[in-house]
DNA sequence: CTAATATTTAGCACATAGGTTAAATATATG
DNA sequence: CATATATTTAACCTATGTGCTAAATATTAG
């Protein structure tokens, strides 16, 4: 079972979770590049690349585009929908935090007073 | 400007890129789990849940309480910091179309004459 | 003390991700 | 046409992630 569904959240998600393919982003995020430029900004193989970039094509994450002069060259940009979708993602979990602040609101003002150590302490009030 | 900082984000990244551990975090957003109740929502061993557990804790996704009455008993959590440092990340890559605004309503301003009909607006990809 | 419960660690199997080199494909150039 | 260039695919290797079962650890209950 192929574990990457094509422009799933899950697709985008494994196809971020590798720190070259982050970096290729973030080159790609000041423009759009060929692939032999992004061969030559990383200590990796051609083909290696060319995995990498297959794997964020088909995540959605970035799209081939062949228009130009050669048409050997192969132009790579982003593409914003993967991302649009992992933020709505994380809007819906870290709206969690926002039904918690009544909780902790509560929490905090029934404990108010009784703080006598704070080991290793993460929550706030310094 | 480096905005690939390697260390928490690659584990944050990591992490949610496994479904497993993406609908674990979904149940913790309801309220907090014992180790027990999220095997038995699982069709995984308690041995698997338990990894799954630890890389989460690891990535400071979660965090483990043992408060309560029975010591046996691990209450988990989600800890915001890790998702709050991935929306930062997400923010900034996806300021790229902020940027790229203008260059596209130029881009389409330079072609508004050209077009016979397709109104302003829908590029690629029906 | 002994048994039961909750959870993790240890050891093993297996699939797959990511790297490499060699070959294939497609196109430009002399 | 022959050769160089740009990129991908093929084949292979190794490391690691995930799952399982069995055992270990810790704690509660009888």
């Amino acid at each position: 079972m192929p574990v990457s569904a094509e422009g799933s959240l899950d697709a985008t998600l494994v196809a971020l979770a590798d720190p070259t393919r982050r970096r290729v982003i973030d080159m790609l995020r000041s423009r759009p590049c060929r692939a032999g430029e992004l061969v030559d900004a990383f200590p990796i193989s051609a083909p290696a690349m060319s995995r990498h970039l297959r794997v964020l094509r088909e995540s959605g994450l970035i799209e081939e585009d062949r228009i130009g002069g050669d048409a050997r060259v192969r132009l790579y940009r982003l593409r914003p929908e993967p991302f649009t979708d992992l933020q709505g993602w994380l809007d819906e979990v870290r709206g969690f935090w926002a039904g918690q602040l009544d909780a902790f609101k509560v929490h905090v003002e029934s404990k108010a007073g009784r703080r006598k150590k704070a080991p290793a302490g993460r929550k706030r009030r310094p």
